[in-house]
RNA sequence: GCGAGAGUGGUGAAAUUGGUAGACACGCCAGAUUUAGGAUCUGGUACCUUCGGGUGUAAGGGUUCAAGUCCCUUCUCUCGCACCA
């Protein structure tokens, strides 16, 4: 059904613009600051199935502000890659044999080609991919870094172990389902398991990390996600001494100001003291109730719809503001994992002590006085029916009674570290990141382990290649497939002493390579620094970073963190890698399902560029709405922005006028401009498109089209459909290329049409309206619009209470 | 439950600071062209209507001369987190 010759075209300019090198770009020192940008897109795993839908939306909206950007006279950087290490290439490989590498390389060329079939600009002479020696030399030497600093350090840990994956996750890779803990990757059932592993301390970071969010110009949903993930919590940490032996319990608490109200103690069932405290008498129940707990889900653990279980141990704390012995219980609504896996139990005061206080017939005893504007449900006799968890006035605390919740926090704070009973606390739900993985095709771990040291490889022995494997399945010991490599494996001592070394076998996760890939580009051939530091001021900080929000916690926590620890080794120059984050809205399929492969609804690219062409792709992954909603695809409108190519292409066909546009075509050329540069800067693509339509439209009911009118609107079209721009600009007599030639500028007066519709209301309502020339005076419009006879009819024998105009848009008449 | 966001025609969606609701596009209808179909061009297309007008932006209320837009209440949906002490 198409006219115009896309596939020509396209085939044409993709030539061009790789042998004309047009979107190479260098650090051109006369280029002033503000006028450099860098616009960064996440770089894809380089799958088997290669790119869908989803990933032209982004790019191309990167795309069409990079190459606005450069018209505008900006130097833009913006680069592309592959994050090539990943377990599909590996799990393909332990079916077939097929070495990972030789899979994801076929794979790295098939997307190389999708992304360059799209027309995006980047500068391949930057292309990096995660997986070749010469960079992750860099990764292995920014862990290196880490290790130095003490922030890589090895820890015996209950992890999550995934059977099917045959390796460890970290926490931010386990999802919570209906059917129990899942890989992120694969869906596959995993379990906790104790085991030796690397952590990275980014726990050392999670101030910061919380704290330098509100720098960033980011999606409010984002940065919520990850103050929720770091999820820091202010309290104290309270010794309660057990009744009758010298230990002590540390609970920590946020409500300080509750202390007496904790009426009972709950450990988790893990808790160090449980054996310790247990009474014989009840050590048959609690041990029981341990060994159910273990068996336990932690799904079924979690679950809050289930009522609240627990035994209790025999044993009693001593509560330290009023020397009352409470009992001591255990349960597994508390999580060894956070804060010290005992907590005092208020249950006056917290919803989930409240329950289990109920379920047990323990005794509850207000401490906090609600303030009259706050509502508690009450049973018949008055007494609360549940807990209150607000803040209010203490009462029933002794010394204390009388004091607003959060004075009573300080006081107390101060009370407990006056009689060393307790201090000041904060608390995370960030955990350090396991970050070793038992796999083969991730970053080797450039550590020798020489009897019980551990000794890193020296910086110039990096990159520590990978060694070709028989087999790339997981040993099964728990160790990854180069633990089998043994000529590999045992290695001499970095130390010099000339003794015997093992290597260290675990392998680095995928996140690792992404935490950094933005710096690489800035100068991906550099065998002496990672990056140089020259290149670094001059592009860093990324300005744009556009990609999929799955990557809301993971990706982005774990660069942010990299980043600052490279932030105070002195390599980079700021403390945050993106100022300002977009998410593109998910492509559904057409039955506004996520796209799968089982639902059939998946739309594959090349299908779309083979059938419109690329820039048709481009213009209708735009024109379907906001970048950053979700929206579904929908077969049946890209006949429509196809049309509007091809309406251009035939527009062209009509011959060039020299001389000036009629008057008209030149106001609606410069609104168009007007609207298409600032919904373009700002990334509203859609209207902009919208706007080009509108013009066009209106060039075709004109009997010639006027070079001075035609031009700019080649222009504009550029970075949307660059093919097609860049022949028209050349069938237009002008030398090519068009993507850096100047972005046109519009006259605001000719922007404002001479004539104006006035609207005419009569108490709000729209009853007239009036053509007349722009910026008529405000008395004169009261004139004319009083002066209507359908006016006069309804306002006719009524009082006038006032009249409202607004200059070049109405007159509204009150009347009574 | 907590956090974030969103509800506008048959559909995707537009709508600076409150100021003509539905731009643009899909679909549909009509006309032109065409042997026919497709394609193309032009026009129409929120709903109701006694053709005066009335009603419409999830629902209800409020502020205002004027509300999709601001405020309050409620409902629905999407996403994220979820016994985090």
């Amino acid at each position: 059904m198409s006219k115009y010759p896309f596939k020509d075209i396209e085939k044409k300019w993709q030539s061009f613009w790789e042998k004309d090198r047009t979107f190479r770009v260098t650090e051109d020192p006369a280029i002033p600051p503000e006028k450099r940008k860098y616009v960064l897109d996440m770089f894809p795993y380089p799958s088997a199935a290669g790119l869908h839908v989803g990933h032209p939306e982004g790019y191309t909206a990167t795309d069409i502000y990079c190459r606005f950007l450069r018209m505008n006279g900006y130097a833009v950087l913006h680069p592309m890659g592959f994050d090539s290490f990943g377990l599909p290439a590996e799990n393909y490989a332990i079916q077939t044999g097929t070495h990972p590498r030789q899979t994801t390389e076929a794979n790295i060329n098939r997307f190389r080609e999708q992304i360059k079939s799209f027309g995006f600009s980047y500068d391949w002479d930057r292309e990096i991919s995660t997986h070749e020696p010469d960079y992750y030399k860099w990764t292995q030497w920014i862990f290196l870094k880490l290790f130095e600093r003490g922030l890589a350090y090895v820890a015996e840990l209950p992890v999550w172990y995934c059977e099917a994956l045959g390796t460890v996750l970290a926490n931010e890779e386990v999802l919570t389902t209906p059917d129990g803990p899942r890989s992120e990757r694969g869906n596959h059932p995993v379990e906790r398991r104790p085991l030796r592993q690397w952590v990275l301390r980014i726990t050392e970071y999670a101030d910061r990390l919380l704290n330098d969010l509100e720098k960033l110009d980011w999606p409010e949903s984002i940065k919520a996600m990850q103050r929720n993930w770091i999820g820091r919590s202010e309290g104290a940490n309270v010794k309660f001494p057990l009744a009758g032996d010298g230990d002590a319990i540390e609970v920590f608490t946020t409500r300080p100001d509750t202390l007496f109200g904790a009426t009972y103690m709950v450990l988790a069932p893990e808790h160090r003291l449980v054996k310790q405290v247990t009474t014989d008498k009840q050590r048959a129940e609690v041990e029981a109730y341990v060994e159910q707990a273990r068996l336990k889900s932690d799904l079924e653990r979690t679950d809050l719809a289930k009522d609240k279980s627990g035994v209790f141990t025999g044993a009693y704390a001593v509560n330290p503001v009023n020397n009352q012995q409470i009992p001591i219980w255990i349960s597994d609504y508390i999580l060894l994992s956070y804060g010290t896996g005992a907590i005092m139990a208020v249950p006056a005061h917290d919803t989930r002590d409240w329950e289990f206080a109920v379920a047990f017939d323990l005794p509850i005893v207000q401490v906090v006085e609600p303030p009259a504007s706050a509502y508690v449900a009450r049973d018949e006799s008055g007494a609360p029916a549940e807990a209150f968890t607000g803040e209010g006035t203490a009462i029933n605390s002794g010394e204390f009674n009388g004091l607003e919740t959060a004075e009573f926090k300080r006081r107390i704070t101060e009370w407990l570290e006056e009689r060393g009973l307790g201090r000041k606390a904060v608390n995370y739900k960030l955990r350090d990141w396991i970050f070793s993985r038992q796999r083969y095709w991730g970053e080797p771990i450039p550590l020798v382990h020489c009897g019980d040291e551990i000794v890193p490889l020296p910086y110039d022995e990096l990159p520590l290649r990978l060694p070709e494997v028989e087999s790339y399945k997981p040993s099964g010991t728990g160790e990854s497939p180069l633990a089998k490599v043994e000529e590999w494996v045992l290695t001499g001592c970095p130390d010099g002493s000339g003794a015997e070394g093992r290597r260290e076998t675990n392998t680095m996760p995928q996140w690792a390579g992404s935490c950094w890939y933005y710096l690489r580009y800035l100068d991906p051939h550099n065998d002496t620094e990672l990056a140089g530091r020259d290149k670094i001021d001059y592009w860093m900080p990324v300005d744009l970073y556009v990609g999929g929000a799955e990557h809301a916690v993971l990706h982005l926590l774990y660069a942010r963190f990299w980043h600052k620890v490279l932030y105070d080794i002195g390599v980079v120059n700021t403390d945050e890698p993106f100022m300002r984050l977009v998410n593109q809205g998910m492509i559904l399929g057409e039955d506004g399902m996520r796209m799968s492969k089982s639902r059939g609804n998946v739309v594959n690219p090349d299908d779309v560029v083979e059938a419109y062409g690329a820039d048709t792709l481009r213009m209708f992954e735009m024109f379907l709405g906001p970048l950053e909603a979700e929206k579904a695809w929908t077969t049946g409108s890209i006949s429509g922005v196809h049309r509007f190519l091809d309406r251009v292409w035939r527009l062209s066909d009509r011959g060039l006028q020299e001389g000036p546009a009629p008057d008209h075509i030149q106001r609606q050329l410069h609104k168009t401009i007007k609207k298409v540069t600032h919904d373009t800067s700002r990334l509203e693509f859609n209207t902009a498109i919208a706007q080009m339509m509108i013009y066009v439209n209106e060039l075709y009911k004109e009997p010639v089209l006027h070079r001075s009118a035609w031009e700019p609107l080649v222009l504009m079209l550029s970075p949307y459909a660059p093919h097609l721009a860049e022949e028209l600009w050349e069938k237009a007599g002008n030398a090519p290329s068009i993507a850096h030639r100047q972005w046109p500028q519009w006259d605001e007066a000719l922007t404002r049409d001479e004539q104006v519709t006035v609207v005419v209301q009569v108490n709000g309502k729209v009853r007239a309206r009036l053509e007349l020339p722009t910026d008529t005076p405000e008395k004169e419009l009261t004139s004319r619009a009083m002066g209507l006879k359908r006016i006069a009819d309804f306002i006719d024998g009524k009082d006038i209470v006032k009249v409202i105009t607004v200059p070049n848009k109405l007159v509204n008449i009150v009347v009574k």
